[in-house]
DNA sequence: CAGTATCCTACGTGATACTG
DNA sequence: CAGTATCACGTAGGATACTG
């Protein structure tokens, strides 16, 4: 009676709820790119029991999201990798949902901002193909041929 | 030995995650917004069991994403309300990665398109204050007022 | 059709001690 | 520091039967 995988369900989203669905991915995730990389870090920072956390930096390594390597001091340390960086736009969603939608008495928590010109990013929304904003309401799915049989 | 809930986290990704971060919540979700309203519709289409469905709804709709409702028929039906549209960012990122890293060898599965133009909608993807476009590298993490202290 | 009600299990999670 | 090793637990998840 092992948990129901995602993996047959040919439908992208429960690919990506496969791979980085478990509850504590997306934080460890979000701790790496923030710059804290090394395991003790990242445990200390979540709060995460050690065996969970090397259970997921393992199986995260292995789905080609994180990079394990060693920094100038020779510690070990995980680094995202491209597919990894690749879940920014998830990570910022959710972030600037939760801002909206649970929000914090003291005002906001992390701000992302442009590097360059230092002020915020858009709140993650939708673009149709020439860039222009376009509301949820705008768009219909259709299926592709791998849903056509 | 309850689970650790991430409510204390003071971080808008884990608020995000304490609401939409089981397994099945966020195919539910793209499942209703897809017009799968009915339980029984829902219940077949993602072959949970029956009773996790049941207790998804009913947290979901306590969460103020979906509303229960009856359609023209007087059967029970579940919409997303604004708060519930407001995930598609959240949704559509997560198939775009999808989409990009475990693809299907037969194609698409399901494409967004623009209404009007019928033109697919662009990745899910950061952009400025201006509305460029601009890369994960281009940004960076500000603590906002909540976490000075 | 829209759930409830049971019963069951294994997985995700946790606490802590231990090792190179 | 970076894990591994135990041991324990609860809950998400599953199968199925039942009800209005």
């Amino acid at each position: 009676m092992k948990l129901k995988s995602f993996k047959g369900m040919n439908c992208s989203l429960a690919q990506t709820l496969n791979i980085v669905g478990e509850r504590w991915s997306l934080l460890i995730i979000r701790d790496i790119s923030f710059g804290t990389t090394h395991f003790d870090e990242i445990q200390k920072s979540l709060g995460v029991a050690r065996n969970m956390l090397s259970t997921r930096l393992k199986q995260l390594t292995e789905a080609g999201i994180l990079r394990k390597e060693a920094d100038d001091a020779g510690r070990s340390q995980y680094k995202l990798t491209d597919k990894g960086w690749d879940l920014m736009p998830v990570l910022l969603s959710m972030t600037h949902w939760g801002d909206k939608h649970v929000p914090d008495e003291a005002g906001d928590r992390v701000v992302f901002v442009d590097q360059k010109t230092g002020r915020p990013i858009q709140p993650m929304g939708i673009h149709d193909a020439d860039g222009s904003r376009i509301n949820y309401y705008d768009i219909k799915p259709e299926f592709g041929p791998a849903l056509r049989r």
